[in-house]
DNA sequence: GCGGGCTGTGAAGATCCTGTGACGATTTCT
DNA sequence: AGAAATCGTCACAGGATCTTCACAGCCCGC
């Protein structure tokens, strides 16, 4: 049950960019009826999807890079809440539907707390899951369409999102994909400080891990090609105990302003120099078990 | 009923580091019961939000600024479709939730895909339409183009939450994490003394342990560095035996008092000196408690 | 005016964080 | 299948930052 999706995974679910990926949804259920009807129908529809009769490790579902998730508590027994609580802090970006038998006021507060994005209860239309399930996949993505493709330039840099790729003077960088997500995430937010918190969940979709050290590990590949193509400039910089910011920072303004050249009369420009510069939840109810 | 709501939200309540915005949600119904408890309900929870009887137009809608809707399809009448559709369009990151009599499959699954993010079936229990609203809301787009943390002035420096750090005339003061902290903490309340155990505790989350002389030594390198960057004004202030207070005052006042009376050969000792300093103060506390 | 407690200050040591090179696992390409 | 490219993890080293400590100076009540 732990098998992979294998098509190949460029769904990435919140790439920066978010292509206009496949949708790829899940439904965890034992009710044989319910899934043949739910899978005829997301098969018209063209989703991409599976089917899983056994409670899954919430680990598992993680690998399997779904963008909702469809769940009868019932199969997952009684720990059905730990569940789903681990499971929606490690994925906030996924979408969950609970679609279960009946249950109370209470039960249904609980899983939406916890993170669960509808619940649904049987028995119920598979149209009606269908578009609960739209409903929330569609909240889940950002509208920036890809179509947006003017290249961003900062310094010397250009990136091209329709190529998914960074060039220096029409040079390309040869960044791999996740060099490349990582620059134009951070270049998005130029200016700003990313915390490598949210670098991680909005470059790996899920929520980072105390000691993870991908991020710098990327920053420091992307550092690489970047000084090695555009030596006279600096784009990523620290923040420490924070995370990182974007902003093209040249090198050369400081050595001009402490070496005067007398011989060669330059007129340097202010555009250097303003460059530098722009560079309770409330537990009334009960919380009782299913 | 198209008064806007004027409170404003800038009373985040939220740490130094989040920016977590108040929620405004609005309630379009007519049924008074239900009205009368989820109002309540929502006065507890400190959403700030308003009831609206009629069918307000799609636009007015739009000059809320809301983060969710609640609304019952049945005082829309046969228009129903039509406004929603037309709310959907205008505000695809206002949060709509349908919360009416019965329906059909058919109904539910047109409101969906119109555009709404969840249908509750009445009689519901208020706490259920909470959490669905509350679900809804988490879901809400990711700060990808979210500019909204307006920078804070105090003097001559500038409060930026976006990159952790504050400037002088653009220039940064280079604050650690924690100082930056420190300072956010103590400018967003500004004018009010903070005692050094609420610092303590909104900065490293635990409570401090007698002795403990963590915040005086933050506060000094705070004040060397602002000091150093701003050296015109002075910025936190002590209040002994209680913690510090953040307000912004210029130095240069003061030399302007001291030169006027060059003809009578005063001598200035300390007492003036604070004499002179203590009505100042008093004076600003007024002016702030105002 | 005095004394005790509170705060300012500087520095040293403990801690935590980041940069870096390398390695094994996995995927993709040939 | 074999080779090449990518990815994610580790361990280590160098720094940056935080904490603690001792001492000096200041404030307030007596």
């Amino acid at each position: 049950m732990t098998e992979s999706i294998t098509a190949r995974d460029e769904a990435a679910p919140s790439g920066p960019g978010g292509a206009t990926s496949q949708l790829r949804i899940a439904v965890l259920d034992r009710d044989s009826g319910f899934i043949q009807v739910l899978s005829k129908r997301l098969d018209r529809l063209g989703w991409e999807h599976r089917v899983l009769a056994s409670p899954v490790p919430a680990d598992a579902v993680v690998a399997m890079r779904l963008s909702a998730l469809v769940v009868d508590l019932a199969v997952l027994g009684p720990q059905a809440w730990e569940w789903l609580e681990r499971l929606c802090g490690a994925l906030p970006d996924l979408g969950i539907v609970v679609c279960t038998g009946p249950s109370t006021v209470a039960q249904r507060v609980r899983g939406l707390r916890l993170g669960a994005d509808d619940w649904i209860t049987k028995p119920c239309h598979p149209e009606e899951v269908i578009a609960r399930v739209q409903s929330v996949v569609r909240r889940r993505r950002r509208p920036s369409g890809r179509t947006e493709s003017k290249p961003v330039m900062a310094g010397d840099v250009e990136i091209r999102s329709d190529r998914f790729q960074a060039f220096v003077e029409d040079a390309s960088l040869d960044l791999t994909r996740r060099e490349f997500e990582l620059i134009e995430l951070l270049a998005a937010a130029e200016g700003r400080v990313l915390e490598r918190e949210e670098i991680y969940s909005r470059l790996w979709g899920y929520t980072m891990v105390r000691g993870d050290r991908s991020v710098d590990v990327f920053v420091r590949k992307l550092r690489q090609k970047l000084e090695k193509a555009s030596p006279r400039w600096r784009y990523i910089h620290t923040h420490f105990g924070i995370g990182y910011r974007f902003a093209a920072e040249s090198l050369d303004v400081e050595s001009v302003d402490v070496e005067i050249p007398p011989s060669v009369p330059v007129a340097w420009d202010a555009r250097d120099q303003s460059e530098l510069a722009r560079t309770q939840e409330d537990r009334e109810l009960t919380t009782d078990a299913l």
